[in-house]
DNA sequence: TATGAATGAGGATTCATTCAT
DNA sequence: CATGAATGAATCCTCATTCAT
């Protein structure tokens, strides 16, 4: 067990580099379609070569969920803001959710690939699984603070679904200029919210 | 009236090759991801030569948004009959829409994979826009029969977009074996719909 | 021998449909360059289907030659008109041939391409020939005609390359817009006809 | 100068490929007409993956070029000699460059492609420039030593075009055998070079 | 005779991944 | 450990031509 500071340094070396390279990877995706980063381009845009990428991923797809975990976590953290704000509503939770991922596009087409068309790697599974265990998990501790009574399991699995599905409804709405379609994503979020609150409020517990 | 049997005829001929192609389409989409689906697969499991399919439709995105129409066109008869039903509730209403997406995958997925990358054809984006804007009526409809005073429009694109949400957050819900999944989401389906009954009896007026 | 009344429409029938399809193939040819212009493409444009313009011209090669060798007849009416000009320079001549192709460019690329790569069909060889027959007895016919006493052939063989190669050289040169481009032709043009006019009234006699 | 040695050697194998490339790329004009040459052709003739490649040539288009490029340097170092001769002749210059791209005529056929077909990349077309302008500034040297009086640049411009009209409309000459058409070709470039003798003599100044 | 249908062959380009150094 | 090199497998789409009716 000892040999701890070399490892640990190769370790620490190990993981910055597996940042420089999922940077990149964030940097292309906010400039094309998260189908249409390429490796070569992350190899390009990360300065490190092809083939070193992947000493640090397996394969493209460990890469992406890389990526996507890390989305994961800034929206955790921004949910978390509104969570241990006293006097924040669901209207408030619901759309830090949504417009974090309307200005982030590429994590929720990431996440809505891998939600669609699954995954392949057992290691990338147990992380989608976690991201969205957190995320179910931050829902129901906002919705139990505001009705400590009731179960929110269930209704925390519906809010979650239901911002989804608002964003993957309307986010290339036929016809609609990009601002239009905020907003009418933006008024959904509030008719959306209205409703959770009644339900939250009242209770349910199946 | 001249020469009608004869182009009767060929137009059915022509019909009638166009399904070949769609159904095998189809029957590719419920094995593999839809972006995997490539023309030369449909050609193969059509039978009819790949150049033969450019004879049918324009390219590969026409074809997909012809399978797309398909099945938009049963759902859309399957919710008339719901609609029609004097007894049904908001609950029947979704159950229909959600069961039948659940047992016709590939046109989720399909309609999902549009939604997410758009579509560059412009017969395409109408006929996309057509689908949705149909869909969103008969669900406002409905939800005017229910209740005739409130305005359902944004209720309905609620609504549209919960269901979605349903579908996508967890059809592939990991970790779950494929029939769990399917009653975790009608569980939702049913939470979700008690809350847009309460809604829409209210009479939303925004 | 008889037959002939009948035998005669059925002639001019087959020269009217051959019209039509030439016809067509020339409309297209100046709206993209002849390459790009495909059998479909001549079939839907004339009205007359894909495979009966096979009864009319055994392949895309004879097609083609066949609508250059109405494109030389127009160059040649052209040319008649100045030969039989009295007044008429060597550079009216030249600028004549000239500004033809430049305006009908695609007869231009036609006659380079067959120039380049050769034809394969025999009778395609016979039409090339006579083409390029006629014009060269052109030009001959004129240099006689200034001056009757040298022999011009070669001269006329000079010539006529010597103007190709102004539009070959010139047509695409690159980083000039095209209304420079038609001048610096023109000029060369000019050059050339001077030196040619020296060389005929030389009466040069190898 | 650190790693220099090992540098080296990396590009001095990278150029070595490209050769690889481009000499099969030659190989293969020589069989057959330029635009039927395939990427897959010059990957099977060279030995090298059809993606191979593209890591040496980004496309097709830039490919040919430097093909094009090799040509003109060989070209251009004839004719440096023949400029360099004290007592050389317009017909000598005319004769060295017609009969190099008589005897390598691949070279002449995609010079000739490129000015029919244009070029796409822009890269291509700063090299398609300098290859153009290198050759009339040669003509123009040429003739400044042989009158250093006049202005040359129009008439260099014009001998140009001259001798590719040569090479163009009569390497095809139908009907002759190859012998009988170079000894014509050279006809021409002798009238032609006399013609171009006097013109420059006379010290041109448009 | 006219034509709708069918297609084989081909074309440029892309990309994730492996491997020898 | 890092990486340059190499590539097999795909992908969408085009087109001249043939053939059965």
């Amino acid at each position: 067990m000892k040999q701890t500071p070399f490892a640990k340094l190769k370790e620490k070396e190990r993981k910055a580099r597996q940042n420089l390279i999922v940077n990149a990877a964030e940097r292309l995706f906010s400039a094309k379609p998260f189908p249409k980063v390429s490796m070569r381009d992350i190899a390009d845009e990360s300065g490190i070569s092809l083939s070193s990428i992947y000493r640090y991923f397996p394969d493209q797809e460990s890469l992406f969920i890389e990526a996507l975990t890390r989305g994961a976590n800034k929206i955790q953290t921004r949910l978390d803001k509104v969570i241990k704000d006293k006097g924040a509503t669901v209207e408030d939770l619901a759309a830090t959710f949504v417009s974090f991922l309307i200005e982030n596009d590429p994590y929720f087409r990431m996440m809505t690939h891998f939600m669609l068309d699954g995954v392949l790697n057992t290691a990338s599974v147990e992380k989608l699984n976690r991201i969205e265990r957190v995320l179910l998990n931050q829902f129901n501790a906002f919705f139990s603070r505001l009705n400590p009574e009731g179960s929110h399991r269930l209704t925390a699995h519906a809010f979650f679904a239901a911002l989804n599905g608002i964003l993957i409804t309307y986010r290339n709405y036929p016809g609609r200029d990009i601002e239009d379609v905020h907003k009418h994503m933006k008024q959904l979020v509030s008719v959306m919210a209205s409703m959770f609150s009644l339900t939250i409020a009242s209770g349910n517990t199946r």
